[in-house]
DNA sequence: TTAACAATTGAGATTCAGTCTCAATCTCAA
DNA sequence: TTGAGATTGAGACTGAATCTCAATTGTTAA
């Protein structure tokens, strides 16, 4: 958490960007919470607190975040996305209840197992993944 | 590929829902293409065979179609959905290239050993899955 | 210091995919 | 034949996200 905030500092300064008062603000903001949020809350959090910063200003700082690789955007089949903050676990995926919405979170090594393999068998270069199973979470499968 | 056109059928019968001309027109183009598909340009093929469909009843059926299971509705990280007719291969993933956006499909049955575990140690009811992995293809990286 | 230039921001307009509304039409069983 | 419910298309609408642009801030060079 604290290195990943250290990784977005370093990447605004490889790329000669300035480490502004909003863009620390939204940074903040994004490892103050836990697990997954979507932006339109961070923006409302934002404001509760009387820190405002713009609409425009909360999507282009969590598109540095995702490029500077200390956040993750993830898409749970909605229309709106869903960031998170990038935990140690490298492995890492979501079980998503289609019932409540209810999100849980696991890290299987075969992940990377997989992605070896797949890169490999398709030469391809690979820099992030995504995997979500979609089912019904032991409350609401009937 | 028939059964799956079958599969629909069965589904609408089931449902006590027509199998109107319009779903028709649609679920033999959705089944005539190869791979992937957006909904725009699928409503834009029906467009220039003059087989007029609203927009709305092209979305409507595509619902269906993934409802019944014949269908699958992918998000590939952009703001709109892509959607592909179920192969026989039920543990099929994509790598998708960042720079060029081209797609290649892989089936690995890790992915069902990952379902299971995960399943069990959650105690979650599956139902389907998706897994992208995202990077640079051959003939994109430098 | 100052001038020039680039980066950053916010307000609001705009885009875009997808959904909704509703009147007209179709389907089918009674 | 009637009527309840299913289906459709046109276009209005929505919500997320992006874009525009003028004002502001920060940085660099002279
Ligand atoms: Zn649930
Ligand atoms: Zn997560
Ligand atoms: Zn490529
Ligand atoms: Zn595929």
């Amino acid at each position: 958490m604290f290195n990943q905030k250290k990784k977005f500092q370093e990447y605004l300064k490889s790329k000669s960007l300035a480490f502004s008062k909003e863009r620390k603000i939204i940074l903040d903001e994004v490892f103050s919470t836990s697990g997954h949020f979507e932006a339109e809350d961070l923006l409302f959090s934002l404001r509760k607190k009387k820190k405002r910063v713009s609409r425009a200003t909360v999507y282009r700082t969590l598109d540095l975040l995702v490029k500077s690789g200390s956040v993750s955007k993830i898409n749970f089949g909605e229309a709106h996305s869903h960031y998170e903050h990038i935990l140690e676990q490298e492995y890492h995926g979501h079980l998503v209840c289609l019932k409540c919405g209810k999100i849980i979170e696991f890290e299987n090594e075969k992940i990377g197992k997989l992605k070896n393999e797949e890169a490999k068998r398709n030469n391809f270069q690979i820099m992030r993944h995504s995997l979500e199973f979609y089912g019904y979470c032991s409350r609401c499968r009937k």
